[in-house]
DNA sequence: TTGTAGGCGTTATCAG
DNA sequence: CTGATAACGCCTACAA
């Protein structure tokens, strides 16, 4: 373990003080020209290295944004995270990762911890757990640190979101569904207590409203965002309608499972139903037949997010900022007639 | 912005010291219990927590693991962290992650900001430029942080590692087409300069000597790991040999490519050609037809090292440890005659 | 069993 | 423009 070098070696080496160090490495406006380049040259040939540590612990910030996701091998959460850290990476901050696995309890603690761990600011998607129970999001925001919710929030939090407009998602995907054929449109959702779930399903009532196509409750089933849930829940489908018909998922797991469970009963995608699923999953353009989706620019999102941060360590007290993306329809063809 | 209550607060509140309450929360034997119990329940009545900067600048420990991957939206590696975080977490230990970008320049950049994070360690899949460059890889070893390699490791650097044994996945799915038919196997393989690949390759080419087949160059090629380049090299194989016959591609992309090529050429899979890829990438046993594939048990892989980081905190001399986990070859129709 | 004092490496304040 | 000094919050010899 070698031991690491400091200002004040640089600052012995140079025959003058850390103080003048420090500020010369930070570009202080009130260092000679001349002496900065005589520290950068001697911190280099030293090999200093700034210890972010105590860096951090004199100037409050840490540099660093913690991340929360109820899963961070989901595809979605993990693109979300790689844009914000390219970004974040960008400018000097860290990324670290935390994970709910969907718990209240869990992202409880891992609140404490980032807290602990003195982050800039707090970048959160609330788990399945926590709708409804925020006292620990409020802690958040009253303790001064900056909150910004994503996909799954809660609106009473005042606090900056960045989110998919999923009714709009919800809204394209359905009426692309009624502009194929003239069939009822049925529709797997995923719980409704969960915002992004909510939308979508009204993103589906909206569309059918605008072509006034009859709301019909019986073809529409709450089912778990999974493959075999979508499967079950095609099943119990068929036993309230015939094809032809169409279907929106609220997911594209939902939607492979329907798509499964149909292909076994011979039946053929996109003639007896055509079917979106939502979120534009990896692979899912491979499937047979390729799954038409909603595309929600993960990646972008992630970034946007990084790019809201940065604002906001810059105007601390501006009011939450609320951003809203649009999401894309992919036509692909398990829906087209 | 509150202001943090710190050990301060509570020595004062409880008439007593910095240092006594520091030792109470820090659990110390030489502290009564009566003592202990009255600090626990000030600190908890006054919000306490600890500011890990503070402790961590002190005890020249931050509690924190860097990990550096080429893409941290890809799924082997975002499951890999998911594993990390976990067990690490539950050890109170924070996870930072940063992306290469597949960059030698931004990996080298990454190291710095993690070893100027102070993490207590650096896990690292390492970019495909990084191949025979790795000054900055011996830097983190010599500056006395732990280093830890999984997957695409640099043998050169005397550090632990932690990898699934490719010769033998590749031996596996190769030594599976064999079994199928009498028929010669191709082999599209990516760049051999990873040892990843090349041990992927070396397990095809054992897998053919073990049944006394001949191992023909004409029939492997050289593909970046893609769908495209997938697409592309069966292409340029179909000039080369005829169906009916075997491909076993080291990376599912290329073998999501290949049967695309197939398809188009209303060949039949597996009847026509059959195959097995490698990965395991979510979805794939949903394509038509469902593909074979190697699973690497990426999440086990990720919490694997993280067991073997915690044991290298405890015991920070001791050899470099090599662990190598064994891939588990899935049999779906792609490749069943 | 507890208190005192000093320092981890950096930066901010205040002089000069 | 630069130097001295004191913090940031915590931990740990050493002393009592």
């Amino acid at each position: 373990m070698q031991k690491k070098v400091t200002i004040h070696d640089i600052a012995e080496h140079l025959q003058t003080t850390a103080a003048t160090v420090s500020r010369a490495l930070n570009d202080h406006p009130a260092i000679s020209e001349r002496t900065k380049k005589k520290v950068r040259e001697a911190a280099q040939q030293l090999g200093y290295e700034r210890n972010q540590l105590a860096s951090a612990l004199r100037k409050g910030s840490s540099q660093t944004v913690g991340v929360i996701v109820p899963l961070a091998d989901r595809n979605f959460f993990s693109s979300v995270v790689s844009g914000l850290q390219s970004v974040l990476n960008e400018q000097g901050y860290n990324v670290i990762i935390c994970q709910s696995n969907d718990q209240l309890e869990k992202e409880i603690q891992n609140i404490d911890t980032l807290l602990n761990a003195q982050v800039d600011a707090i970048v959160i998607s609330i788990s399945k757990e926590s709708i409804g129970k925020n006292t620990h999001l409020h802690k958040v925001v009253e303790q001064g640190t900056p909150l910004l919710m994503f996909d799954r929030i809660d609106s009473t939090v005042k606090a900056d979101r960045v989110c998919i407009n999923d009714i709009e998602g919800g809204r394209l995907a359905t009426a692309h569904l009624l502009q194929q054929k003239d069939v009822p449109i049925a529709c797997l959702h995923s719980s409704l207590s969960l915002n992004i779930y909510k939308d979508r399903f009204k993103g589906y009532q909206l569309a059918l409203e605008e072509k006034e196509k009859a709301f019909i409750p019986e073809y529409c089933l709450q089912v778990e965002s999974s493959i075999e849930a979508g499967y079950q829940g095609m099943k119990q489908l068929l036993e309230r309608l015939s094809p032809p018909f169409g279907l929106f998922c609220t997911s594209d797991y939902t939607a492979i499972g329907a798509m499964e469970y149909l292909k076994e009963l011979k039946y053929t995608i996109p003639e007896d139903v055509h079917i979106v699923g939502y979120s534009n999953e990896p692979l899912t353009a491979y499937l047979c037949p390729p799954l038409s989706t909603i595309d929600q620019k993960s990646k972008q999102l992630g970034m946007q997010i990084g790019a809201q941060l940065l604002q906001r360590f810059k105007t601390l007290t501006t009011p939450p900022k609320i951003i809203d993306l649009l999401p894309e329809l992919l036509t692909r063809t398990s829906s087209l007639s």
